[in-house]
RNA sequence: GCCUUGGUGGCGGAAUUGGUAGACGCGCUGGAUUCAAAAUCCAGUGCUGGCAACAGCGUGUGGGUUCGAUUCCCACCCAAGGUACCA
């Protein structure tokens, strides 16, 4: 019988797909295992070879612990809000769920193929109103909440308003903008009922507020930070704005330490929690207060080097900032006017271009010293950002680089505070080993007595405060488009009203045009019936606002990480509809214990996501604050793209080795007309593009031979590689095989589909050892112990590999042991059998067609995994490899039982021994028993 | 610049706590089987010299520790990813 792939693996997948095989039980008495992927944007493109690395590697692992006796949760879904299904809607008409829906077909019939064991029945779209109700919802819960910091941690909003009535905010603490008013109790009450809603948009979590935004004009909407790469969009490389715009924002900074802290607790790879601590970028340090001269203003700074107080020579502000203009002398106004415009005129990118030249004007006011009483001249330059610390900086030139060329560059006085510091080429920044000097009543003191020493006195006068210090931004929450959830709020007197969470979900409403407005509103502004209703609860026509009782709705939508930050809890019990998740289901699956995807939504996804579960913790909606155990980057499958080198201005086309200095161009073909040895399939490529028809090739030794080039896998290179082509040719259990066997998971690696031959005649080589015409080989004899040692010492081997999440060494491990076997002519069930099993997740389709060719009546996924016998592994001699100095000569062999002593006395006697030293005795003879006898001469 | 990860044959990559570097696969060379092909099987394959036995050199570079270093320490070079006037 041949091993035909097509037949077996069609066979078993539509037996999976009728049996519920994958099903996770929702009451089960064994322990639970949660493997989670990141659920992908369903794209037009379908899947290439790249996109199933994970999958496979989750699906080996899930399948694994299934059969460790775990009740294994492997789901699967689709964020199917986001970008390109509007565009393509904006450019056909064709509504984006229309694109969506047949996109996710593609993609769940190209999974399907690959075999892979995910619980469709808990499979979750994010664009769906049975899913997007509980994201709204969260939404809700976010905007009644504000974060207490005296508990740390989120409170309903009613608790913060009993205060405010109660004592005001002058004592509260609670994270806010830092803009909002003080007030006590008496003036809270008298306040009118929206003034008191305004003042709490300073405090809820999801918040409504004038922000200045990265605005892409191309896209015709907000992006956050981490949308921009390079100072242009992520998506199409558009060019990026500054803009003041209301917008809602999460207040994610009031989490800042504790998502901080989380990071000590959980088994994510090193480089990226580095780069979310660096996303969150704490400092410590202290805020100062300087008194303006001459006018009634303050000017708070912060400085992570109070120490430096005394070396202060000039004050820098953010040239946005509304002071700048209030404190600026009328002869210098003019000038600051002008800076004020040319900052406000340079996109993003020029400003992030040249962060060499150093400009600034001189705003002609002084602030006081706070200790010394100075007068200290204070400017205006684009080198301090308005969006950090308060926006204005204490510039101590000895001390800070930046301060020190500043300074050098508009002549303003440096002084040293640093005792035996040179400060004549460049600041000195060193914390350690000087002692300050010229400074009062911190000199003679070191870095940190002097930091402490100078807060405490700050804080006794009440001029400044030990502070910490966030480079976190608040999330902007807000997009200008269509596709997506709606956010579930109306407008009252300009002020957000929240629907009661009752009336979720918000149905996203039908609209003639997907493009923004003609007055700019976002697309939601063409739908004609987007107005709520407050009485009757629900969606009624644009006609009908009253204003009284009928209220215009929220034309802005949610962003793509909103559905993302929370879809991971809603797989435990997916169909729920009267919770977004049950309290059973949660207390069961509790966690993600292996979430697997791509690095690149470090600072994006995968610190949001940590936010929601944060919050939805505070609240005790969920049972633990950091949602994924252990989390594994896996590695981008890049594609081998084949070149042909034409001769510069003909249609010749020369092989590679030929060139030799002619001129020529790279042409890119498709890598499938070039096979193993880089030869190319000429009358393939003639074919394939009419270009080609008439083209004329010199050959090499009766071939043409192409370049090979390594590169990112895109349509546009001729380089992709389909999957569906791979399991038509080669089977999904020799892909699945191959894509692990290329290399670690977690690293980057070209895809080149000449290797795959190697697995698929593994497959084919294993499949001998059962069938042979039209037999079963497997007999039920006693096995040869030379057998059994070598399939437990696989199965140790693989199961070890498995745990440590390095499959492509058990791939090899596999095949080590299926040519020994093969040598040995082993056809025993005693060995053969252990062995389907642990290939099983692997290579689910060939390991059941096996399985049920040993006699087998259930599928081979209820089949507990294999456990080796250390008895079959034991040896009696060891192989020692004998060195000289340190330089391997040659083996002996000496019993295990063996100790130093006994070893050392048979190998000075050995004959090879004497050879080697001479008759001279040995200055030292090390043995170490199992591994390596050297001698030393 | 800073942070993180990495650098091993023609290629993808192996190598437990320092102990035979190059497992396994691709490719390549030679052979068997075949009328022939496909498929399959066997042998060889780090580099240099040599018919060979063998010798020398070899894990980015230069040092160090050690009987022994891909592994540990110091300095440097290169690549990938992240970040960027963060006070």
């Amino acid at each position: 019988m041949k091993y035909n792939f097509l037949e077996i693996e069609k066979r078993w997948q539509d037996y999976w797909a009728a049996n519920n095989t994958y099903q996770a039980a929702t009451n089960s008495d064994k322990p639970k295992y949660y493997v989670l992927d990141m659920f992908p944007y369903p794209s037009g493109a379908g899947l290439h070879v790249g996109h199933p690395l994970g999958y496979i590697a989750t699906d080996i692992y899930a399948r694994f612990k299934r059969h460790q006796g775990y009740n294994v949760l492997h789901p699967q879904g689709y964020d199917s809000f986001g970008l390109p299904a509007e565009q393509y809607a904006i450019q056909t008409g064709q509504h984006p769920a229309i694109t969506t829906e047949n996109n996710i077909k593609r993609y769940r019939e190209q999974l399907d193929r690959m075999g892979f064991s995910f619980d469709w029945s808990r499979e979750v779209r994010t664009s769906d109103p049975s899913f997007y109700k509980w994201t709204q919802w969260i939404f809700l819960l976010l905007f009644d909440s504000y974060y207490c910091q005296n508990e740390d941690r989120a409170q309903p909003i009613s608790k913060l308003v009993k205060i405010f009535e109660n004592a005001g905010n002058l004592q509260v603490l609670a994270i806010c903008d830092a803009d909002t008013p003080k007030f006590s109790a008496d003036q809270w009450c008298a306040m009118k009922a929206d003034q008191q809603a305004k003042i709490l948009l300073h405090y809820r979590l999801a918040y409504l507020a004038e922000t200045e935004v990265n605005w892409c004009p191309a896209l015709g909407t907000v992006l956050a930070n981490d949308e921009i790469v390079n100072g242009v969009s992520e998506r199409g490389g558009h060019p990026v704005t500054k803009k003041k715009m209301k917008q809602w924002s999460m207040r994610i900074g009031a989490y800042a330490e504790r998502l901080l802290q989380g990071l000590e607790k959980i088994d994510w790879p090193e480089s990226l929690k580095e780069m979310q601590r660096n996303w969150i970028g704490k400092s410590v340090g202290a805020s100062v207060q300087f008194e303006v001269a001459d006018h009634d203003e303050t000017i708070t700074v912060f400085t992570t080097r109070p120490d430096t107080l005394f070396g202060v020579t000039f004050m820098t502000l953010a040239p946005e900032l509304d002071l700048v203009l209030k404190i600026a002398s009328t002869d210098q106004k003019e000038a600051v006017e002008a800076y004020i415009a040319a900052t406000a005129q340079r996109s993003e990118r020029d400003r992030m271009a040249d962060v060499k030249t150093i400009s600034g004007v001189f705003t002609g006011a002084y602030a006081i010293h706070p200790f010394t009483q100075q007068k200290i001249p204070i400017w205006i330059g684009d080198y301090v950002l308005a969006g950090y610390g308060t926006g204005a900086v204490m510039a101590v030139p000895c001390g800070d680089q930046r301060d020190y060329d500043f300074a050098k560059h508009f002549n303003i006085p440096i002084v040293n505070i640093f005792d035996g510091a040179d400060i004549s080429e460049a600041a000195f920044s060193d914390k350690s080993g000087v002692k300050l000097m010229d400074s009062d009543f911190l000199d003679g003191l070191d870095y940190k007595q002097a930091v402490k020493k100078v807060i405490e006195v700050l804080e006794a006068q009440n001029r400044g405060r030990g502070t910490i210090n966030y480079r976190l931004r608040d999330a902007i929450f807000s997009r200008q488009r269509y596709w997506g959830e709606p956010i579930p709020v109306y407008y009252k007197d300009g002020l957000p009203q929240p629907l009661a969470l009752e009336d979720l979900p918000l149905i996203l409403p039908e609209v003639e045009n997907y493009l923004p407005t003609s007055e700019g509103a976002p697309p939601l502004g063409n739908a004609t019936d987007w107005a709520w209703d407050t009485q009757q609860h629900k969606v009624v026509s644009n006609d009908q606002i009253d204003h009284q009782t009928v209220f215009p709705l929220e034309l802005n939508t949610m962003p793509g990480w909103a559905g993302s930050s929370w879809y991971f809890n809603r797989y435990m019990d997916a169909q729920n509809s009267d919770a977004f998740v049950s309290k059973s289901a949660l207390s069961y699956w509790s966690e993600v214990d292996l979430y697997l995807g791509g690095s690149e939504h470090a600072t994006g996804h995968l610190l949001y996501s940590r936010f929601w579960q944060k919050f939805l913790y505070d609240y005790e909606l969920v049972p633990v604050d950091e949602y994924a155990k252990k989390l594994i980057n896996q590695g981008m499958i890049l594609g081998t793209s084949a070149v042909a080198y034409r001769e510069h201005g003909t249609q010749n086309y020369i092989s590679k080795n030929k060139i030799e200095g002619r001129a020529v161009e790279p042409i890119r073909v498709d890598v499938s007309l070039v096979d193993a040895s880089d030869q190319l399939d000429i009358e393939g490529l003639k074919k394939w593009q009419p270009q080609f028809a008439s083209a004329t090739f010199e050959l090499e030794a009766n071939a043409f031979i192409v370049e090979r080039e390594v590169e990112k896998m895109s349509k546009s290179k001729y380089n992709v590689v389909n999957p569906d082509q791979i399991c038509e040719t080669y089977g999904a259990d020799t892909l699945r095989m191959y894509e692990m066997f290329l290399g670690p998971i977690e690293q980057a690696k070209p895809w080149n589909t000449a290797g795959i031959s190697g697995v698929h005649s593994f497959l084919k080589k294993f499949w001998r050892l059962f069938h042979a015409d039209n037999k079963l080989l497997v007999n039920d004899q006693p096995a040869a112990a030379e057998d059994l040692k070598i399939a437990h010492q696989t199965i140790k081997k693989v199961t070890e590999d498995i745990s440590a999440f390095s499959f492509n060494t058990c791939v090899s491990s596999f095949m080590i042991c299926v040519n020994q076997l093969t040598s040995a002519k082993c056809h025993s069930r005693e060995v053969l059998e252990p062995l389907v099993v642990l290939l099983a997740p692997f290579a689910p389709h060939i390991a059941e067609e096996l399985w049920q060719a040993l006699g087998h009546k259930t599928s081979v996924t209820q089949a507990s995994y294999p456990k080796y016998n250390p008895d079959y592994l034991v040896e009696s001699t060891k192989e020692y490899p004998v060195s000289f100095n340190g330089k391997m000569r040659f083996k002996a062999a000496f019993p295990l039982a063996m100790n130093q002593e006994q070893i050392t006395a048979l190998i000075l006697e050995n004959e090879q021994t004497q050879k080697y030293l001479e008759g001279k005795a040995p200055k030292k003879v090390i043995v170490v028993p199992g591994k390596i006898i050297n001698i030393v001469s």
